[in-house]
DNA sequence: GACCCCCACGTGATTTTATAACATTATCGC
DNA sequence: GCGATAATGTTATAAAATCACGTGGGGGTC
C-alpha cells in the first residue's frame, strides 16, 4: 500500500456517492468493519483479500480485476489473474464488494453489513459508481417473477447515465 | 407486470417466455415486424443481421456471441467475431435484441416495438430467459439518483433464480 | 509435538469474450 | 454511372475469466 502510484489522471478523492467526504476516515473504518465482522462470522479475510478489499476502497471506483491486479503485484502479491479472481469471489460472495456486470469491474461496497440488493449509478463519462438500494424484487419485476412462477435469488439493477459532476461540465 | 398489449393470438404468459407457445408463429411474426419496422424507418436489415435476429428467435434462449457465430457460419455467412459482434450492436441499438449483461449472452426482444426498459429473468439452473417490463427509474432507484443529481439514461435489470421448470424438477 | 487435512495461495496454460485495424464489396443519393 | 457512405470479410490482438496442479500455512486430533 506503501506504493501509491496510481496514473495519476484521476483523484483518489473523488467519486463514489458522488459526494465529497473523508476518505482515508471512510477507508479505514470499512475496514475496520470488515475485520469485525470476519472474526465474529469466523471468515479468513487474508492478506490478499484484504489487500484487495483495502485497494478498491482506497480508488473508490470500479476496478477491472486486471487493474486489481496490477495492484497487487505492486504490493508484492502473487500476480496470476486467479489470485485476483478467488479474492473477489471471496470479496463478493460475501457482500465486501460488488461486481458491476456492466463494467466487468468491482467495487467496494458502500453499505457493509446492511442486508441490501444493491443498485448502482454509474457515469458513462467518468465512470464513478455510486451504490443505491434497491428492490427490485418488490416493484414491476416481482410482481412479473410471482405471476411467472419464477424464484428471484439475486438482482443486478445498474443505470447508466451522467452524474452530477458531468451534467456539470456538460452543462457548462 | 402484465403485458397489456399483444396480439390476441398470443397469450400474455408466452411473452414471459416460460411458457409454452406457438414458437414457430412466433418467430415468423417477429421477423416480420422487424422486417416492417425496418422498411418504415430506413434502417438496414441486412441478411447477416436478419439471420441473427431469426438465430435468436429461433433459439428463444440466451446465445453468446461465439455461439451465434457457430450457427452463422453454418448458414454460410463470414465466421470471424467482429461479423457476429456487428449483428448484435445493430440488433441491440434497435431494440431487436438485448445484452444479458450477466451472461454476456444475448436474447431477442420479447416486446419489439414497445419502448421499454428491458428487466430480465435468468434462470441459474436452465440458463432460460424470461423479459419482463421494468420501471426501475420510478422506484427507489429513480428516487436515488433523482437525490443525488444522476440522470438515467439506461437500466440493466436482471434477476437470478430458478425458473417454474427448475424449481418442478427440483421438487419433484 | 507429530500428524493430518483443509483451505488458501502461487503459477502456468488455456478458454472465452470482445475489439482494432484495414481491405473489399454492396447500397444509396444524385 | 459516380462518388459518398455503410456493411462485410479477414487478420490479428486485447481483455476477461477459468482450469489444473502443486505448495504451504493453520487448526484440529491424537
Amino acid at each position: 500500500m506503501t506504493s501509491e502510484e496510481h496514473p495519476a489522471d484521476v483523484p483518489v478523492t473523488a467519486t463514489l456517492g458522488f459526494a465529497k467526504h473523508d476518505h482515508a476516515a471512510c477507508v479505514k473504518q470499512a475496514l475496520s468493519e470488515a475485520e469485525a465482522r470476519c472474526a465474529r462470522e469466523g471468515l479468513r479475510l487474508t492478506p490478499v483479500r484484504r489487500k484487495v478489499l483495502e485497494l478498491l476502497l482506497q480508488e473508490h471506483r470500479a476496478l477491472g480485476a486486471y487493474a486489481i491486479l496490477d495492484l497487487l503485484r505492486d504490493a508484492g502479491f502473487g500476480s496470476q489473474p486467479p489470485v485476483a479472481y478467488r479474492a473477489l469471489d471471496f470479496l463478493s460472495e460475501h457482500g465486501f464488494v460488488h461486481k458491476i456486470e456492466r463494467l466487468n469491474a468491482f467495487v467496494a461496497c458502500a453499505h457493509p453489513g446492511q442486508s441490501h440488493s444493491p443498485a448502482f449509478m454509474i457515469c458513462r463519462l467518468c465512470d464513478a459508481v455510486a451504490e443505491a438500494q434497491s428492490a427490485p424484487a418488490k416493484g414491476a419485476l416481482g410482481e412479473a417473477a410471482r405471476a411467472a412462477g419464477f424464484h428471484i435469488e439475486k438482482t443486478v439493477v445498474e443505470a447508466e447515465g451522467v452524474c452530477p459532476a458531468c451534467v456539470d461540465k456538460a452543462d457548462a
